[in-house]
DNA sequence: CGCTGACTTCGAGCTTAGTCGAAGTTGCCG
DNA sequence: CGGCAACTTCGACTAAGCTCGAAGTCAGCG
């Protein structure tokens, strides 16, 4: 209010977060951050904005989708700014999804050693034909994989 | 039915596979399979047309892209039928990729462990924002991809 | 005051891997 | 020959995660 000396134009936090400006007010319009508003109508953000950024920008890294992301940060505590501990806290979980990510990939890695060896490939009989259970979330539908960093603009 | 009596129309290809036809048409838009045509228009695959369609789904399930996996495809011989050598060279080649995914994925969770412990998330110094390199292609980025047309600037 | 650049909203577009429906044609069985 | 299932093409639609452009407004400097 009287003060906003203390908080960040969209532009800013665009350039210190190194997220376009666009995708910024995506992830507000999807709820995943906040910010205030001047007189004339422009966004003013808190610098803990910041953190929340990178916590979002390093769980899609991870393999999290927006929405996901936006469910674990609804956890976070409203009463104040989250702490070390909160940031903590979620990250941690990120662990088991990555360990099990890993396992599952190892798992079709070891099948398929098998099918290089029997040559099969067959649509009854491989075992790779017949994995949608654990796969079908890193599979084929997958997201475009694309490496969107910076680069482009 | 006459001589054709050798091949598959597009529908039994579907049950064989398990593949719907609509898919078996956008593959065959995309380049993936072929087929022959009856006088009347309509679509007869090859048998070997199966062994392809299995390539194809297992290398999805790897992780590929239609697109990659069309370059992987291309490689095999034009002259003739494809042997349990050629299909067996294409997908040792799935191995390196996974073993590389895997790497990657125990690299971003050595990293994170790590991050949990010193609840950094720091834009700066945290290890998991700096980590463009390999795991860019594997998060759900931006399939926001410019067409290569324009040149964003 | 007036310029400029950063900001605002909104809607359209892009990619991947398809799916679905409409409208029309073929193939095959009795 | 009649009829119906299976085929044909084509364009529109989905979902995620944005980007871009248009048209207009605001902030701050000289």
């Amino acid at each position: 209010m009287s003060t906003l000396a203390n908080t960040l134009t969209i532009g800013q936090v665009a350039e210190r977060s190194g997220v376009p400006t666009t995708a910024l007010r995506f992830y507000e319009d999807r709820g995943l951050i906040t910010s205030q508003r001047t007189a004339g109508n422009q966004r003013r953000f808190a610098r803990s904005i910041l953190r929340r950024i990178a916590f979002i920008r390093s769980a899609q890294r991870i393999g999290l989708s927006l929405e996901e992301i936006s469910q674990a940060l609804a956890t976070l505590p409203h009463d104040h700014a989250p702490t070390k501990a909160d940031w903590a806290r979620l990250s941690s979980q990120w662990r088991q999804e990555l360990d099990a990510r890993i396992d599952a990939l190892q798992r079709l890695r070891d099948n398929l050693t098998g099918c290089i060896g029997c040559g099969c490939l067959s649509l009854k009989s491989c075992a790779l034909q017949n994995q949608d259970d654990d796969m079908a979330r890193f599979g084929p539908g997958a997201p475009g994989l694309k490496p969107a960093t910076e680069g482009g603009r």
